[in-house]
DNA sequence: TGCCAGGCCGGGT
DNA sequence: ACCCGGCATGGC
């Protein structure tokens, strides 16, 4: 908790995720694989132009033209074919609109998502916290990161899971702070994670801290 | 110019 | 259970 008042001294508030709509962040969560948001926010907008921001649509819409629209986000081939996987799931359980606020629902909700071609355990996760505002906790590569350099873990392949339990059980489970402290964490390693960042300048009381790629 | 960015899947050991 | 190659763009 230290850890995260003193990101949100210094950062502020984040204001997770920087999308609109329900239906953007789960579009977001999908096209931000291993990708430069810059990139995912291109293909957004594309998708945005040409009125296909909705995930009504890309399920009907076909995939070359899927596509051609989220190019600028990459591997763009497999990214529609995810995409359209997981547009097709949300439609096939409308119900989701205004899901079950209890646990049990979420746990069984995650197997489900975790079934859908594309949708691996963070882009679960990350939907499930941003769209869905269940209290799980987001393990991305920054995540790995701060485990690491503050020796949390061992090495930076540690389970997934571990990982995530690591910040539930020692957390108080609320949607705002795991919100908030993993968009800290990203933004902490936005931007001392940089060669030329200045480590003297971290609000974390450590040297180098956070490097860009971890020590072996 | 090469390396990197908010992973995931499928096949191999 | 782990490890690896493949997937691709835009920015510095």
């Amino acid at each position: 908790m230290r850890v995260y008042t003193t990101l949100l001294d210094y950062f502020g508030a984040q204001g997770w995720w920087p999308g609109e709509s329900r239906e953007e962040i789960i579009i977001g969560a999908v096209l931000t694989q291993n990708t430069n948001w810059a990139n995912v926010e291109k293909a957004i907008d594309n998708l945005r132009a040409h009125r296909l921001l909705s995930l009504k649509k890309i399920a009907t819409i076909d995939e070359p033209t899927l596509a051609r629209l989220i190019r600028p986000a990459g591997y763009f081939n497999i990214k529609a074919r995810r995409l359209k996987a997981t547009a097709e799931f949300f439609v096939r359980n409308k119900n989701l609109k205004n899901p079950p606020r209890n646990h049990r629902f979420m746990l069984n909700l995650r197997d489900e998502l975790l079934q859908v071609y594309g949708i691996g355990k963070e882009t679960a996760d990350s939907i499930l916290l941003y769209a869905l505002m269940y209290p799980v906790f987001v393990v991305d590569a920054y995540t790995r990161r701060f485990c690491f350099r503050h020796r949390l873990i061992e090495s930076t392949r540690v389970d997934y899971e571990d990982i995530r339990l690591l910040f539930e059980d020692n957390l108080p489970r609320d949607v705002e702070l795991f919100n908030e402290f993993h968009a800290l964490l990203v933004r902490l390693g936005k931007t001392f994670c940089r060669p030329k960042a200045l480590c003297e300048e971290c609000p974390l009381n450590r040297r180098v801290f956070f490097l860009s790629k971890p020590i072996a």
